[in-house]
DNA sequence: GATATATTTTTGTATAAACAAATATTGTTT
DNA sequence: AAACAATATTTGTTTATACAAAAATATATC
């Protein structure tokens, strides 16, 4: 559906206006399917997301900083987003020994075996978003996003 | 810069993924310079929506759920969104004397003075952001994001 | 016309986000 | 080593969001 008939404006649009808003409603739409997907498993796209990055890091623990450098979207506090996922024993966090200013964030096997049955149901959600488009406009959609940021 | 960089992975992402992350991170950097933008007026992004959508309707009030419906991110509390610009008396609301079950929200004077402030601010954002890309390639890109959501 | 049903908005409550200030630890300078 | 600056995380507070239930009014059905 076309980008104005959603918003139900008469109002002409420029090109970069329309643009803008429709990258945000897209990505509304997306976080949408993928809060929808993930709410059985009783955790929200945060603390997915926070999941995801420990799992990245391949049996080696991060500290808080690094998650936070590492989040699609930011959020200034991921004290308490971790928190949430060591109450549900998804991960654990301990002092780091060598500089007791940071912490050691480690996901558990509990946190890895929810991962793999969420995997799936998201990468799911993935496909079949993609799937107007084939793997040529989805590569070149990739890129001229990139370079929209830089 | 590329979104793998940007998420400091080194595992290989499907197109899917890559393009479903990249939206969502695009959509999130707008979002920061748009709030950023008018931060500076006291208004959160979700409350210019809503006086943007009053504006719109070019007099004719709208009630709660129009602009429910014609928000660019849905939000289930429109009542206490609305609380806070009639607080600081950018639009005003009345019951609506054939429904009263209905109430008519209006843009007032204060309101429109403060949009035609932001006004050129936020199409600076839009265009800066719009820049990378000629206006065939935008046109394009809008034309692939509305297939994508349908 | 009373009763049930639907529509529209409000309220309550729990959880999350934004932002600034505080705390704890380490590193650097004199 | 004392004082100061830098780094990493936590806490406090205010505001926003999600969701469900309640309230108010209008419409339909018997």
């Amino acid at each position: 559906m076309k980008i104005e008939e959603l918003l139900k404006t008469k109002d002409a649009m420029s090109p970069s206006k329309k643009l803008v808003l429709n990258i945000i409603v897209t990505a509304n739409h997306i976080s949408d399917k993928v809060q929808e997907a993930i709410k059985p498993f009783g955790i929200s796209s945060q603390q997915f997301n926070v999941l995801r990055i420990l799992r990245g890091q391949k049996g080696k623990p991060a500290n808080l900083s690094t998650i936070q450098e590492r989040m699609v979207s930011k959020m200034s506090n991921t004290t308490r987003l971790v928190d949430k996922l060591v109450e549900k024993s998804y991960c654990e966090r301990n002092v780091c020994p060598t500089n007791r200013r940071k912490i050691e964030i480690r996901i558990t096997s509990t946190g890895l075996e929810l991962l793999e049955e969420i995997d799936p149901i998201i990468e799911n959600v993935e496909t079949s978003f993609s799937e107007k488009l084939n793997e040529r406009e989805i590569e070149s959609l990739n890129i001229k996003l990139n370079e929209l940021r830089d």
